[in-house]
DNA sequence: CGATTTTTTGAATCATATCAACGTACGTGG
DNA sequence: CCACGTACGTTGATATGATTCAAAAAATCG
């Protein structure tokens, strides 16, 4: 059921057998379907999902009418609207499966009793916030001082398994940038070497 | 000494009188004049910074000698080289002040030590960590998906203190465009109303 | 296999950067 | 307190690079 959830915490912070009972009471699981959404703007954000198996992407979209991606999710990744889960506010984001998907649901008020109830819970949460935090300081750092070349490559170096499995419009519109650029960025690169 | 740090903490987790003397203990105050730096890429960052009267920067420089701003901190904001302070690798952002300034530092060891006595202390960062999450993430999206004009605009709405106290080459290398576009953009918007 | 999606390519257009010059404001020392 | 020097902001001309639109080629899926 909760395989990856439970190996990931452990390896964060390490749990006592009564401790990962009491966890597990507050986990639902749930299958999501290639091109199936786990989440749609302007619903509320009502779990956090943790995913167990298969790829998800985190995604708006523009008044132009194009998709901006601000998240992709693998195995042992966390992925919700955070904003909307912790305030209750309409999503801005749609979530949807990529592939085939396993995820491990943790509603609002499981979070919140967890919290309270399981100081470990607290500790797992922030280093997964302060994970997160960290990545997406590099990424903007990169968005807005690095050329498209060293952008793209530092994409494949840093997520080699997600650019082998989501087709290249959605680099690009992870990126920031339109698949043409990005076909003619990546000839570029081939050519220079 | 610590007021504006005491207040902020108090205001997201309440303390006690015993916590909050135990949490001063950790503490330390420094004055940075302006343009002074409190951190400079390649150090290990050594503290996170809360700020209690003045205004700093985190930037970074690229290859191109262009300066990137990742980060402003007013009063009662935190500031540091996260990743840096975490891990102990080199700084890479420098940290400057733009007025006369006094933070309070908390040290690694204070930090380390304050996250196993205090479990307050451990919520105040979690909270932090993720409000800042959230910030950037804002700011990531607009980065990637809207105009220079929302973009400035956005800017000015959610930050109008610091648009006042900055020069706008300031705001230009936050924006991540050159000063003369976020001239011209400025000017856009004001033949449009 | 046929249908659809994805990627590539080309040409024209649009937006931002660059380089250079000028005007203005600021604060610092005389 | 004034004058000079340095920072800052604006403007113009040009160059660069990404987007757009259209179409074709390639890959994938049922």
């Amino acid at each position: 059921m909760f395989e990856k959830f439970l190996e990931q915490f452990n390896k964060k912070v390490p749990l006592t057998a009564a401790e990962s009972t009491q966890l597990q009471e507050h986990l639902t699981v749930k299958k999501v379907r290639k091109k199936q959404y786990l989440l749609q703007e302007g619903e509320v954000c009502k779990n956090l999902a943790f995913v167990e198996k298969g790829l998800l992407r985190a995604y708006s979209i523009d008044d132009t009418g194009r998709e901006h991606i601000i998240q992709f999710a693998l195995e042992g990744w966390v992925i919700s609207d955070l904003y909307s889960f912790l305030t209750g506010e309409p999503a801005t984001y749609n979530i949807e499966a990529i592939e085939d998907t396993e995820v491990v649901l943790i509603s609002q008020s499981a979070h919140a009793t967890l919290l309270l109830q399981i100081p470990k819970y607290e500790t797992f949460t922030r280093l997964n916030i302060t994970g997160a935090y960290l990545a997406m300081q590099k990424r903007l750092t990169s968005t807005i001082s690095a050329t498209l070349e060293d952008r793209y490559e530092a994409f494949i170096a840093l997520y080699p398994h997600i650019a082998e499995r989501v087709p290249q419009h959605m680099i690009a519109a992870y990126l920031g940038l339109t698949p043409e650029t990005l076909s003619r960025v990546r000839k570029r690169i081939s050519l220079h070497k």
